[in-house]
DNA sequence: CAGTCGATTCACT
DNA sequence: GTGAATCGACTGA
């Protein structure tokens, strides 16, 4: 028997707690973009937590600036940036405000508008990888920074919505390092995804950029 | 103000 | 498995 996922949009509460409860519990959870040509619905299946003041990893570590100044505004809120000269990943503010912690959506399963993802996501090669990444994610979504600050609970019809959807149970969700970050902050398992999930993306270490001649 | 590099992805071997 | 793509933000002088 399954039951369909709630719609209901997640309260600025649930964002209010610790990233590392909230992390975990966003798997499982859906998250609708409304587009012009339709809505777009991606449920989660891969994040990883970032603890602001505290974690070296983070890009709240050396302190507010323009770029992640959502970071330290209220739970619930969507931080979006632009990295490698080319791509989008968005992050959910957790915690209270003026603590900067974030979680980054890496991965998820399009169940709703797929047709719509497929225009953007042209690489992909089948529907699994469509948003298998925080990349693919944000393209497949067709998120970029002018949705910085949106807020996710606002009701369903705006940007943004993350609904309540069906929370995962706490066997299936697995913990390791967190992909591509370099130094001290790898050492926390902070990635947190669904056993088994065909959506989740690999694991890679940081790999330091080849040197230009 | 110039140098460095990134919470990545893709094409190619 | 390896290397290129590509540019804005941050860092340190």
């Amino acid at each position: 028997m399954i039951t369909a996922p709630d719609r209901t949009p997640l309260t600025r509460d649930f964002f209010d707690r610790p990233v590392l409860d909230v992390a975990p519990d966003l798997l499982g959870r859906v998250l609708v973009r409304s587009t012009p040509d339709g809505p777009i619905e991606v449920r989660l299946t891969e994040v990883e937590a970032y603890d602001g003041p505290n974690d070296p990893g983070s890009h709240a570590y050396r302190g507010r600036t323009l770029r992640n100044d959502v970071m330290f505004g209220p739970p619930g809120h969507v931080y979006v940036y632009f990295t490698y000269g080319m791509w989008h990943c968005m992050n959910l503010v957790c915690g209270p405000e003026g603590k900067p912690c974030a979680v980054l959506l890496r991965a998820g399963e399009i169940t709703e508008g797929a047709e719509l993802t497929r225009k953007r996501r042209i690489s992909a090669r089948n529907d699994k990888e469509l948003a298998k990444g925080p990349a693919r994610l944000t393209t497949a979504l067709d998120v970029d920074r002018t949705l910085d600050g949106t807020d996710a609970c606002a009701p369903e019809g705006g940007p943004l919505t993350l609904l309540t959807g069906t929370p995962v149970d706490p066997d299936q969700v697995r913990s390791g390092p967190r992909t591509g970050v370099a130094g001290d902050g790898s050492v926390h398992p902070w990635r947190f995804w669904i056993a088994n999930d065909p959506t989740v993306s690999p694991y890679r270490a940081h790999a330091p950029r080849s040197p230009r001649t």
